[in-house]
DNA sequence: AAACATTCCAACCGCGTCCGG
DNA sequence: TCCGGACGCGGTTGGAATGTT
């Protein structure tokens, strides 16, 4: 960068920002708006920085802000979307109306992490930490190289409400079902590092993690070898070790394809079936695209599915049903309006 | 009541991207 | 094509508020 030849350059304030600097920032930007930025402090009398007004603007005094404590929808909405996204802080605060960034992010950094952990799950990946996980996986896997593997069934049983509520046997194939494999060359850190780090060059790999970004740390094993065999057939719509690789609808729906610029097109379908089987979409004929628009629609199915890794983590099957994914106690699904999600808000532009 | 520890959040910093000259 | 300014983003920090000993 250039160096600034004019003049000494003026002291500028930094730290807390007084009411009064408050005052003159408002009123500068309720007459004239912000304009450029960097011409802002010196219009509006203030001895600060245009990036500092900026911030101060955007975080602070904006009108629209909503302010407040988070409520437990928001909350599950942030949860699912960092799964989606990773630390992509404006685009998950895009999805919330009146917050910013950075609340999102101290909200994480300061309550949600923390949450996260005491009910044994990675915030960072999403999946269970190795504490949590090591019950499991002595019986199973290992998941730090884990590959995700979603089922069709557990896709139409995630879109949900098409369907009848599914038998005991199919209720424990309500799952997601990690594949162990030790063959990647990526990173080491899981899937939603991958995902949240992915660019427009990679947006296949990105494609390719997206259902396991969407759906990590929601890990399901069976208690029951047998049962475990069962549900994966029923999960696989083949032979138990030949799985379809599906995603969920949740990650499939073209709006959260898009958050994560990608296009259903880009994922990996149903389509992948080549069993002849009834339990899938493919097969089945259920749709995997799921719509917006109806209460049935992908996204509370998408926060529905989020609700089972309590069951993993809270004594399993036996856990209260309708006990909220990583929270406490919400019915994920009821707050969730489909119509409010396609509204403009829920654009990405 | 005081000292210390912890939590939380506003603000800062550095970097990357975009865009106009 | 290059350069520099503006902007936006994510990570980090500082310090006020709160809790604990």
């Amino acid at each position: 960068m250039a160096r600034r030849t004019s003049g000494p350059k003026k002291k500028l304030r930094r730290g807390l920002w007084s009411p009064e600097e408050d005052d003159k920032l408002v009123n500068h930007i309720a007459k004239y708006g912000h304009g450029c930025w960097s011409s802002v402090p010196k219009l509006a009398g203030l001895e600060r920085c245009g990036k500092s007004c900026r911030l101060r603007w955007i975080n602070y005094l904006r009108p629209d802000l909503k302010r407040g404590a988070f409520s437990q929808e928001e909350e599950d909405l942030i949860i699912h979307l960092h799964s989606m996204m990773g630390n992509k802080w404006s685009q998950i605060a895009s999805q919330l109306p009146g917050r910013t960034d950075n609340e999102v992010k101290n909200f994480w950094n300061s309550y949600v992490k923390k949450k996260l952990r005491q009910r044994g799950i990675d915030p960072a990946t999403h999946k269970p930490l190795p504490l949590a996980a090591e019950g499991i996986s002595s019986r199973t896997a290992v998941f730090s190289d884990a590959e995700l593997i979603l089922s069709s069934s557990a896709a139409a049983a995630a879109a949900g409400r098409h369907m009848p509520p599914p038998p005991v046997a199919a209720s424990a194939a309500e799952s997601y079902v990690y594949s162990y494999s030790h063959s990647s060359g990526g990173a080491s850190d899981g899937s939603l590092q991958s995902l949240s780090g992915y660019n427009s060059n990679s947006k296949q790999t990105a494609a390719d993690h997206l259902g396991a970004a969407a759906a990590a740390g929601y890990l399901q094993q069976e208690q029951d070898p047998a049962a475990a065999a069962a549900a994966a057939d029923a999960l696989h719509c083949g032979p138990s070790g030949a799985p379809a690789v599906v995603l969920p609808s949740v990650s499939s729906s073209s709006t959260l394809n898009s958050m994560a610029g990608l296009s259903p097109a880009a994922t990996t379908t149903d389509e992948q079936c080549t069993n002849n089987c009834s339990s899938c979409s493919f097969h089945s004929g259920l749709e995997p695209w799921l719509e917006l628009g109806s209460t049935s629609g992908y996204y509370g199915a998408a926060l529905d599915e989020l609700k089972w890794s309590d069951y993993v983590f809270d004594g399993g099957y036996g856990g209260q049903p309708g006990q909220g994914i990583y929270g406490d106690s919400k019915d994920a699904v009821q707050f969730v309006d489909a119509n409010a999600l396609s509204s403009s808000s829920w654009c990405l532009n």
